[in-house]
DNA sequence: GTCTATAATTGGATAGAC
DNA sequence: GTCTATCCAATTATAGAC
C-alpha cells in the first residue's frame, strides 16, 4: 500500500469503476476494461481474482458519501431527500448497479450490507421512541423508493419537477416516522 | 387463438415464466427453457423471435394483479400497502426481475411504461387537489420502496414484521400525499 | 510484474431436413 | 410444426514465456 507500485493496479480500478458505472456490471467485460486502463486482460484477473471481486472492490459507498444523522431531527426528512436528489454520478451509479447485479449471491449481499449500514443502522441509533427499528426500515424503504423513481424508473417527469417540491412533499413523509408519533 | 394448437407454445411461456422468476434473466438459457419444456430450444426462438421478447412476453404484470384505485380515498393508503404485502410470487418475480434487467434498452421501457400504467396514472387520474401528478409521482415512488426494501434488498426483519404494524407505519405516509393538504 | 496465446465453456440464433 | 446439427460470437479465466 504505498508509493506507484500498484499503478496498473489504480488503474484497472479507474477503469473498471468507470464502465460498470456507464454500462453496468454484464455490459462490461474483462477485455474492455483492461483495455480502457491500458493494460492487458489476464492483469486484470491476476489482481482481484475475478470479474465480480473487482466490481465489488470497486462499487462501494466510499466513507464521504455517507449522510449525517448526527444533526438535529425535525429536519433529517429534508436532509435525507436531499442526499438522493444531490447525489453525485457515481454514488448514483454504485447504487443503481449493485441493485441490477443484485441477483448474484455477493453483490446481493453487498446491497443489503450498503443498505442496512448506510441507513437502517445509523437511523436506528438515533430515533427516538417506540418501534424505532421498524420505522428506520421504513424511512430506509422510503429512500430507496425515491432512488428507484429516479434512478431505476427514471421517472423524467419527477425529475424535472423543482427539487423545492419534491422536498416539500415527500420530505414530511420521512418525517413523520422520524418524529415519534404521540398517539401511536 | 383457441384449440390445442399452441400446446408447447403454452408449454414454452410456462417454462420460461418459472425459470426467470426463480434464476433471473441472464442466469436462464433457451436451452434451460427449451428442456423444462419438453421442446427444442430452436422452438423457443421460432415462437418467440429472441429470448429478450420471450422475457418481455412472460414477464409482464397481468390485468387480474392490478391494483384498484376506484374505491374510498382515505384507505388508498391502506389498500396500497396491502397490494404489495399480499402480491403473490409471480407478480413479485415480475417486477423484480423487470427492474434488474432495467439495463436492456427495451426492459427498461416495459419497467417504466409498468410503473407508468399501473400506478402513476390510475392514482392522477384520482387523485383530487394541487399538485396531483407530483402527489401520484411521489406515492408510486413510496410504492417502489416498499418493493425494493422487501424483495431487492431483501430486509428479513422487515419482512417478519407484524403486517398489522407495517401497515400502521407506512401507510399513513401514503395517506398524507393522496389527502390533499390544506397547508400547502 | 507483464504480456501472448489460448483454453474451456457457453451463449443466442440459424439452416434445412422431415 | 418439429427436430438435428451447427454456426458464430463472446465470455471468463489460465498457462507459461519473457
Amino acid at each position: 500500500m504505498g508509493g506507484a507500485k500498484g499503478k496498473t493496479r489504480e488503474a484497472i480500478a479507474d477503469a473498471a469503476a468507470s464502465l460498470f458505472a456507464s454500462n453496468g456490471y454484464a455490459a462490461t467485460s474483462v477485455r474492455e476494461i483492461a483495455r480502457e486502463a491500458g493494460a492487458d486482460p489476464a492483469m486484470v484477473i491476476r489482481h482481484y481474482g475475478s470479474k465480480e471481486e473487482l466490481f465489488l472492490h470497486t462499487m462501494q459507498v466510499q466513507p464521504g458519501d455517507a449522510l449525517r444523522f448526527d444533526e438535529p431531527w425535525n429536519t433529517l426528512g429534508i436532509r435525507i431527500v436531499e442526499y438522493v436528489l444531490d447525489a453525485d454520478d457515481r454514488l448514483r451509479s454504485v447504487y443503481l448497479e449493485l441493485i441490477r447485479g443484485s441477483d448474484a449471491g455477493r453483490i446481493g449481499t453487498a446491497l443489503s450490507a450498503a443498505h442496512e449500514d448506510n441507513f437502517v443502522a445509523p437511523l436506528v441509533a438515533v430515533l427516538p421512541g417506540p418501534d424505532a427499528e421498524l420505522r428506520a426500515r421504513l424511512v430506509a424503504a422510503m429512500v430507496g423508493g425515491l432512488m428507484y423513481a429516479l434512478w431505476i424508473v427514471e421517472d423524467e417527469t419527477l425529475a424535472r419537477t423543482d427539487r423545492a417540491d419534491v422536498i416539500a412533499r415527500y420530505a414530511p413523509a420521512l418525517q413523520g416516522l422520524i418524529t415519534p408519533d404521540p398517539a401511536l
